[in-house]
DNA sequence: AAAGAGTGAC
């Protein structure tokens, strides 16, 4: 008797502690119905250990917005509210976060103000969630005030995280000059700028045909002594390629690997891009073939770019044969990608061929594409 | 337990 409950108890104890998290979002995970998703949430929340699994309210949430369910967003993490936790900055920071990313500003930011009401204390942690809620919901014009008026009211120092935030709030404003300015904020508050920094600005700089000052930006990241990432370099990439100057992408591309880096997808898709924007079929699909045998996997942009691309040329052959690997890669693409694959074929009249493409997208169960076979028109 | 940098369009 003794023996077998200690038996039973020894195997309840190690199969439940052993892996807690694994449990909890097992069983959350599994469920494909998430009316019930929410309801097993509240429930599991109930449990103290359950709290401290961050990564399953991540995906939860992530889970929930991306099937448009904002209530049951609000639902479960209003719900959070009544446990003790929520007077410890660092839960109140995990809310603020998550419902900037799902987009609920309004929501991240009465976790914010509520904060004092439950003697929770406010740093500068909960100050950059606030402004990353910002950024994630795309309130960027909120961020300027909140940098000039919440430090001092609430005595906090704005540290690099926050600036980073800061600038990435003006670059996707497309205020890139004010972005520079905060960046000259940095060092006059006695900080300094790190790689996160530079490689937000050479993103913005870079990406917005701002290749002069992305530049300029490379230079003090040197002379500050950041050591550039594979992020940096694939922001050069896309400057040099917006500037047209393809010869020097290829060969900075081509230097990567003295430089201790590896390219990734996105270096390729740089270039990619680059033969694209100039016509060359052959380079295209050759920097393609590289990509597929490379350590890296073509993602839904370089299938964006090359569909367009082979659509535009009348290479129908091989937009065929990309459509179908979109499929094997799981890459979920715009539907207007795919229907000119479609409208491709059709007119030439591969009607056929496209019945059939139209069969595979639309009977996979990652995205409704609803595509269409287009009336023939005469011409 | 806790904040920050990744894409696409002639």
């Amino acid at each position: 008797m003794a023996s077998i409950s200690r038996i039973f108890r020894t195997f309840f104890s190690t199969s439940v502690a052993k892996s807690p998290a694994k449990s909890f979002s097992d069983d959350l995970y599994k469920e494909r119905n998430l009316k019930r998703v929410v309801h097993k949430f509240k429930k599991l929340s109930e449990s103290h250990l359950f709290r401290k699994h961050a990564n399953v309210y991540g995906n939860t949430v992530r889970r929930l917005a991306s099937a448009k369910k904002f209530n049951w967003i609000e639902e479960i993490l209003e719900d959070q509210k009544q446990y003790d936790e929520i007077s410890k900055e660092g839960f109140a920071v995990r809310l603020i976060s998550l419902y900037g990313k799902s987009g609920m500003f309004d929501h991240a930011s009465k976790v914010f103000d509520e904060m004092p009401d439950r003697k929770c204390p406010q740093t500068v942690k909960s100050f950059n969630a606030l402004l990353g809620a910002c950024v994630n919901a795309k309130k960027f014009d909120k961020v300027d005030g909140f940098f000039k008026d919440l430090p001092e009211k609430l005595s906090v120092k704005p540290d690099i995280v926050s600036y980073n935030t800061a600038i990435k709030a003006f670059c996707e404003m497309g205020s890139l000059d004010s972005a520079g300015s905060v960046f000259d904020e940095i060092e006059k508050n006695g900080l300094k700028p790190d790689l996160i920094t530079f490689n937000t600005l050479l993103v913005g700089f870079y990406g917005n045909r701002k290749f002069v000052d992305g530049e300029r930006f490379w230079e003090k990241m040197m002379n500050a002594s950041v050591s550039p990432d594979i992020r940096s370099y694939n922001a050069r990439l896309v400057g040099l390629v917006a500037e047209k100057k393809l010869t020097e992408a290829v060969e900075l591309f081509g230097e990567l690997g003295s430089k201790g880096l590896k390219p990734d997808e996105f270096s390729y898709n740089a270039i990619i891009q680059g033969f694209c924007n100039d016509g060359d079929l052959e380079q295209a699909k050759d920097w393609y073939a590289k990509l597929v045998q490379s350590d890296s996997s073509p993602n839904k942009a370089t299938f964006a770019i090359l569909i367009r691309f082979a659509c535009k040329t009348g290479d129908l052959d091989w937009a065929v044969e990309l459509f179908k690997q979109t499929f094997r890669e799981k890459c979920l693409l715009d539907p207007s990608v795919m229907q000119l694959v479609i409208d491709g074929l059709v007119k030439e009249s591969r009607t056929e061929e496209a019945k059939k493409l139209v069969g595979i997208a639309n009977s996979n169960k990652f995205r409704c594409y609803n595509l269409i076979i287009p009336a023939v028109e005469d011409e």
